[in-house]
DNA sequence: AAATTTGTCTATTTACATTTC
DNA sequence: GGAAATGTAAATAGACAAATT
């Protein structure tokens, strides 16, 4: 290695590290950490190599490595051996992904929620139950297990979705929660799971503050491919893998059965463990065999109700492995404690009662309603998404970017999600934005919102660039 | 440092790292590992030296640094620099501390369990609730910071613990989840955290599972000195504290107010995060001011309603520091992503409408009437506790150690805690068992097992060794 | 009080594996 | 296909600081 060759080299990043304290790992660190926060490296930048910039920091390798490793586990850079270390595209957009509070005067179409109107079924419903004169045990401490009716009525719901499992489910508070407490259970800081390289932003998060990194796997007709995956367990060592199967977020996408397939038998030959996360699965009427039926003994497979029945149960399901068992229900007790006995309860009887599938067919039949209005009123514009998915992806004209679309939405007074929160590595993601149908209150708000969209996309998009 | 003076040395332990593959450190790592689990190393050995190790093994001295520290983090050995490494005294017991399911024959005075019988009067406050036309709402997505109605109801129910602040409160799914999530938004793996030498099991499994270390802080009757809280903050580097201010767990303790202002004090200087759990400051009628009180801006506090009101609510009350704020929201809600909005507003009505109050008031009550008994039952032993407190502390004659006595008492039908199960570093800790004196069914049962214990204790304890 | 013991931390050396060109 | 580029990881060296004796 040449002394000083990086005065040939374009170096993109330069760090002072003339006047520090802190140890120089550290201070490459936080310099690093804070140009990406501040802007001056922007979303894709390659940075030097590790060896240029020890040269030029006159520091030893080993030391950028771990600098670098420091802000890779915050998910700000991502690297690949022989291409180098890249600023991650999602580096800049924020995390919450809940509707803010204070937006009082915008459309919400970015956050994916349920219909509020199949609430009322549950509130009758649970007046009935409140009559039991057992009813009141419930207010004491339950268990990540539950209790047998109640994992009977789990296992119910599961077989409509096409999973028939002799393994007693767990219980979470809600899909999130199951995901951090299966990923907490499983996997350590500097671990490393494949997932899509578009994908469900809550699965960023969780691996962020757990200190797992995240590698996208090759896509080819947006799925992953064999060789793909097969590549990221030799090469990238992941240990785990996260899909989403069924009407996957926010693409759309269902994995075909030959993926499903693939993916199981690749977990069987190499051990990686799969998270099969079966969130939108319940809104399928012919939804295809998970992974989980594949290989019982890899996949930890979740289902939520938040999204086919409703979100203020707060609870999901977990499939295990019988291996992983124990592991996982003491990190749940250890995060929840147990779930709300009252709303375990009052979803085994919404399913045990039939009244569940009532529910979601209101919910099947609702987003139908709401995702024809969408292709009428963006008709001519590529629009993924099932009938029955109750969030769209829009592809954009080459003249705006995901980020730009959603800034002026925004401002137009509609909130969708840009591409670029979902996505993962330092690929720049597709221009595109994902848009929550059965978000806004009512069908005359989505109307008003879909012609507000238009609008904009029929715009000669200069104004993409004003501020 | 002579070669091979590991022959003049009594080695507590030789591993036999001849025919490994994994790296040094590891497969290192991974047999102390398996000799702690094993008992071939009880709790409080003393492995040899690091540089003894590393000679014996013919290794570098930082290969054993590394595997030691990654059994470190697992919470199986702790060091101190001069004196060496131990192996942690809690190292056997084993995590979980709900009833186990199968214990059909055996008296729960484990898990500290409030009594049932207030339940009902929830179940009537929640009928009442669901004839609100608004109800259905509840049933949406929530918020970690709720609305302002709700939070409004927390404050008042904080300032009858004599804790006022302007604070808005923030939601988790109960004590134990809002100390996960506080955890994991402020500390790294790594990190050290001061606790009492006896605690919180809780909060034992909180820091292994994201690898944060805990270290006991000394104590003078009962409570942290200012010297030991010093040390710890110069010495072992730790950079926050968990404290437990009124009937500390297992112990019964209340801190003094000298200790609160001292600890508030050392957290202004030093910049060290307390977490103050509040977790049975409701139970106590003229509480103390909290350390928040005096440091608010250094103080996370946590009041959780599961042992005051019921558990089946599932809430707790966060205060944090305005600089700490935006970070716990987004861990909250990247664990949780909301608590059930049903139990909140539940919780709101309780406390507003002054139900809450009443259900403290029998709380109390019933906690009088079974303490009487303990103190009836177990005249002439030492069961520290107030009468209000739920738990009491049963220190035992010198021929039981805690782990002795537990196992005695289980056969015997009675379930209890050991000291063991709540300590926190080498230091063995003192014989005795943590007493849940509302966990029992009713009062019968709760006379049936303290007969049993006075049997036991008045044995000769020669049993104690039998298998 | 000084020397020794002991754990901790950062930086360095060295070897390695993969990708790119 | 081979050389160069590039990131990763383990083991080592050396300095440091606190506790014990």
């Amino acid at each position: 290695m040449p002394v000083n060759s990086f005065e040939e080299y374009p170096m993109s990043w330069k760090p002072d590290i003339s006047n520090i304290t802190a140890p120089l790992y550290i201070a490459i660190a936080e310099q690093l950490e804070q140009d990406i926060k501040d802007g001056k490296l922007s979303p894709g930048t390659k940075l030097p190599p590790q060896r240029e910039l020890a040269d030029f920091l006159d520091v030893n390798l080993s030391t950028i490595t771990r600098a670098f490793k420091l802000c890779g586990q915050k998910g700000l850079i991502y690297a690949s051996i022989g291409s180098g270390t890249f600023v991650s595209s999602d580096a800049a957009t924020n995390k919450i992904l809940l509707p803010t509070s204070n937006s009082a005067h915008i459309i919400e179409m970015g956050s994916v929620l349920p219909e509020n109107h199949a609430n009322e079924e549950i509130t009758r419903y649970m007046k009935k139950m409140l009559n039991d004169p057992n009813f009141s045990k419930l207010f004491q401490y339950g268990r990540p297990e539950g209790n047998a009716w109640q994992t009977e009525a789990a296992t119910k719901l599961l077989e409509k979705i096409g999973f028939q499992t002799d393994q007693p489910v767990l219980l979470a508070a809600g899909g999130q929660n199951a995901i951090v407490g299966t990923l907490a259970a499983l996997f350590q800081p500097g671990d490393r799971i494949g997932t899509d390289p578009i994908t469900y932003a809550g699965i960023k998060t969780a691996a962020n503050m757990l200190g797992i990194q995240l590698v996208a796997i090759q896509q080819r007709n947006g799925e992953m491919t064999k060789e793909g995956l097969l590549y990221a367990c030799k090469n990238e060592h992941i240990k785990g893998l996260y899909v989403i199967p069924d009407f996957h977020n926010p693409t759309t996408h269902t994995m075909s059965i030959e993926a499903r397939k693939m993916i199981a038998e690749i977990a069987r030959q190499t051990g990686l463990l799969v998270i099969e996360d079966a969130i939108y699965s319940l809104l399928k009427e012919q939804p295809l065999a998970p992974i989980a039926s594949y290989a019982p003994n890899k996949v930890i497979y979740i289902a939520s109700v938040s999204k086919a029945i409703s979100p203020g149960l707060r609870l999901s399901f977990i499939v295990t492995p019988t291996s992983l068992r124990k592991k996982i229900i003491e990190t749940l007790y250890n995060i929840n404690i147990s779930v709300s006995p009252v709303m375990v309860e009052l979803t085994a009887r919404l399913i045990q009662d039939g009244v569940a599938q009532t529910i979601l067919e209101k919910h099947r039949l609702y987003a139908k309603q709401q995702n024809a209005l969408v292709n009428q009123y963006l008709y001519g514009y590529t629009v993924l998404g099932d009938e029955a998915c109750i969030f769209r992806w829009l592809i954009l004209p080459n003249k705006f970017t995901g980020v730009q679309f959603e800034l002026l939405a925004s401002k137009a007074g509609v909130q969708v999600y840009a591409a670029e929160r979902f996505a993962v590595g330092n690929a720049k993601p597709v221009n595109a934005v994902r848009l929550a149908v059965t978000a806004p209150e009512n069908s005359a708000q989505l109307e008003q919102a879909l012609s507000i969209l238009k609008d904009l996309l029929e715009s000669d998009g200069d104004y993409a660039f004003v501020d």
